[in-house]
DNA sequence: CTAGGGTTAG
């Protein structure tokens, strides 16, 4: 199916649609209170545990009687404000308490451990250490879980030594964290070691092993552990499906499923959400359905846990009216919320009806879901506004994803690697490649998908030259690019018309990364032969490779042939193509404006009678410029739009005096290059053409023009627009299909090479 | 100890 940016049923409608400032029109509220509203979400998600304000109220009351000078109390009083965590305050309590006992730096150790603010459990330990505090049992297990949330090496290594030193008892819950610290630590020898010699070993023992070699995806240890183990417990066996699937083993982790159901292991929750996931991303819709129906069967479907598994499940199997239905019972079922859990479980159901509709291309859904999640005081957390800024990044939408980076500034999100990385992509595909610059010096990460991102954006930009400049200074920094970095890179080449570098780069990925190419490369590799011309290379390239199953490759070289008006070949490749792919419109266009060329009308019209006969859709070629709050949209010769007659007769004109400094129409010329759009483009304008004389009429002269188009741009309308930016010295920037033309003094970023 | 939502390409 063709990917387009904007889908009809948006649009059409009306051609103007008000949609900008979506989150004020969403919410209904101003800037300002926005943040507020933000603040508020994020105190009511942290409080609901607590309810309500019983730490005062029992404060107040200890205070009045006078027990507060009792120890007892007073760790009674800190017990409830750390409970309810306020752990400010508790903490200022603490300072001032006049004496205290185990217990006191216990309820405080283990409020901060919960609460995930690991350096400061560690900092008291210190403390604690300076006043000859003997730790308990409790405040060890919460140390020791902060070290290896930290991979504090040391300090683990120094509290192991300790309890050896001062012969404390050990027992397999104390063993197992200190077992977790090394294994969290990369320490494996001593993580090896310890479980030697340890006298009782229970599940999580034998889990934590396990998950030790799986996280350095040493498969075959860890299934050596898991044969070993004794007697196996459903815990080691979720643990081993779940580490295979991880890894990208699904098919392995998928046989272990069916081995636990031979043996008669009895399913918990746990396995369920594993089997679902399993499911999701082998995106084998049966199977899901199948665990959905047992799901259903044990009455256990309406647990928010194992709901947001199968919502997901639903949408990553593409079933997004499944997952909607469950999604909405889900609203009902949560309507009195309470708990954290349930709170928790709100959010990513929502978050993930988000990104399911951005992952099917349903980018209207997705912001309509999003509009309704603010209105609804839904807490929206990076996920979500990860999956929203894609969705804005494809409909081209850059003031919304303005604000949204504006808004996640003020919340004080820290760019990580997903919110930057799509940031940067928001940008670069919003037409703003200044600003995903800016991002991605912001987050000076080594990670590669942020770099493949700035990468894949000065690709999109035509500067082909900088981003294999980029590609090589990541190399320098010792990252490893993956499949989808050298996808990148080989684009960048072959738009740039650099073939040289992109055989290199080829060469590179196999011999030095041991990347094996998939057909994205191999595509790649065909556009870059064939959009240089080099249409024998193309073709000794594509049997060397034994590549002619893949049907990418031929519409890469259908267009080649187009582009550099090889109609024999082109003819040939389209047979190639036709064979594998019955319902591509390319080849029945190409043939269908061939005939139409050599003026055989008959012939042409028989191959566009053809295509409705089997139902073969052109997809419509629509344009669209955003000025000031609203979107105005074209499709060829549209006449629906309010100021239709002075467009029209602005455009004649346009083109009147565009002719007088050197611009042509070529009948012929248009013809054999039309990819999208049928022959009737003479008597009518393509859309894009339309947009850009609405945007120069409504428009201070000097601003830059931006024109997004669902398709190609086709050659003449590229010369079109070549030469507007020279007599009129406008800046015009048009978003295709594919990439960016920066249109300025009459010549495009592209070189005339896209 | 093990389970749910996110980013890059075509």
């Amino acid at each position: 199916m063709r990917r387009t940016y904007l889908s009809t049923g948006y649009m059409s409608s009306n051609s103007v649609l008000k949609h900008t400032h979506f989150l004020y029109w969403a919410t209904g509220i101003t800037n300002t209170n926005l943040f507020e509203l933000q603040r508020f979400q994020h105190c009511r998600y942290q409080s609901w545990t607590v309810g309500d304000s019983l730490p005062d109220i029992q404060h107040a009351k200890s205070v009045k009687d006078g027990s507060l000078h009792h120890l007892n109390v007073r760790n009674y009083v800190l017990n409830l404000y750390t409970k309810s965590k306020n752990l400010d305050y508790a903490h200022k309590l603490f300072g001032e308490m006049p004496e205290r006992d185990v217990r006191s730096w216990t309820i405080l150790t283990s409020g901060f451990a919960r609460s995930g603010a690991c350096r400061m459990v560690l900092e008291l330990f210190k403390e604690m250490q300076v006043e000859r505090v003997c730790p308990n049992q409790f405040t060890l297990s919460s140390v020791l879980k902060s070290c290896s949330a930290l991979s504090d090496f040391r300090m683990g290594k120094g509290i192991h030594g300790w309890i050896l030193r001062n012969g404390i008892d050990l027992d397999v819950v104390l063993e197992n964290s200190m077992l977790d610290v090394y294994v969290k630590c990369g320490a494996l020898d001593n993580a090896e070691r310890l479980f030697e010699t340890m006298k009782d070993r229970d599940t999580v023992t034998w889990n934590i092993m396990m998950g030790a070699y799986m996280r350095i995806e040493d498969m075959e240890k860890a299934l050596e552990y898991f044969r070993r183990l004794p007697s196996k417990d459903v815990g080691s066996w979720n643990t081993i499906v779940y580490g295979l699937m991880r890894n990208g083993d699904e098919r392995c982790a998928l046989e272990l499923l069916y081995e636990m159901v031979e043996n008669g292991v009895p399913f918990e929750d746990v396995t369920f959400s594993v089997a679902l996931g399993l499911a999701s991303s082998l995106y084998v819709l049966e199977l899901g359905r199948q665990i959905h129906s047992r799901l259903v069967r044990r009455g256990i479907e309406n647990d928010g846990f194992l709901r947001t598994s199968l919502i997901d499940m639903y949408c990553k199997c593409g079933k997004m009216e499944k997952a909607s239905v469950i999604f909405k019972r889900t609203r009902l079922r949560t309507k009195s919320k309470f708990t954290c859990d349930e709170t928790k479980t709100e959010i990513v159901s929502w978050s993930s009806m988000v990104s399911g509709y951005v992952r099917n291309g349903e980018h209207e859904y997705a912001l309509l879901t999003f509009r309704s999640m603010l209105r609804e005081q839904i807490m929206v957390d990076r996920f979500s506004v990860t999956s929203i800024l894609s969705a804005c990044a494809n409909l081209g939408i850059l003031l919304l994803g303005q604000n949204i980076h504006a808004h996640i500034q003020k919340i004080g999100y820290i760019l990580d690697v997903h919110l930057g990385s799509s940031h940067i992509d928001m940008y670069a595909k919003c037409g703003s490649l200044n600003a995903a610059w800016m991002i991605f010096k912001q987050t000076n990460d080594p990670n590669v998908v942020l770099w493949t991102s700035m990468i894949s954006a000065c690709a999109l930009h035509g500067q082909g030259r900088e981003a294999i400049r980029l590609f090589e200074l990541m190399i320098k920094e010792g990252i490893k690019p993956n499949e989808v970095t050298f996808v990148v890179v080989l684009n960048a080449c072959s738009h740039a018309g650099l073939i040289e570098e992109g055989c290199n780069i080829f060469s590179l990925m196999k011999e030095v990364y041991g990347i094996k190419p998939g057909s994205e490369h191999f595509t790649c590799m065909v556009d870059l032969y064939g959009r240089a011309g080099r249409l024998d290379e193309t073709k000794e390239f594509i049997h060397a490779n034994g590549i002619s199953h893949l049907s990418s490759v031929w519409k890469s070289f259908l267009s080649s042939c187009r582009l550099h008006k090889n109609l024999e070949l082109g003819k040939w490749v389209s047979e190639n193509l036709l064979r594998l792919e019955p319902s591509d419109e390319g080849p029945y266009v190409l043939m269908s404006n061939m005939c139409a060329v050599n003026h055989r009308w008959e012939a042409a019209a028989q191959m566009r009678r053809l295509m409705q006969q089997r139902g073969i859709n052109k997809v419509p070629g629509q344009s669209w410029i955003q000025l000031k709050n609203q979107v105005h949209s074209f499709v060829m010769g549209d006449r629906c739009h309010p100021h239709s007659t002075e467009i029209y007769s602005y455009l004649d004109e346009l083109i009147a005096r565009l002719k007088e400094i050197g611009y042509s129409t070529d009948a012929k010329l248009v013809m054999q290059d039309v990819e999208e759009e049928q022959g009737e483009v003479l008597l009518g304008h393509h859309s894009e053409k339309l947009a850009i004389a609405y945007g120069i009429i409504s428009t201070a002269s000097g601003i830059p023009i931006r024109v997004m188009k669902n398709l190609r741009v086709c050659s003449d309308c590229h010369n079109f627009i070549k030469y507007t930016s020279q007599l009129l010295f406008r800046e015009i920037i048009v978003r295709d299909l594919h990439r960016f033309h920066h249109f300025k003094h009459g010549s495009c970023s592209c070189g005339d090479y896209w």
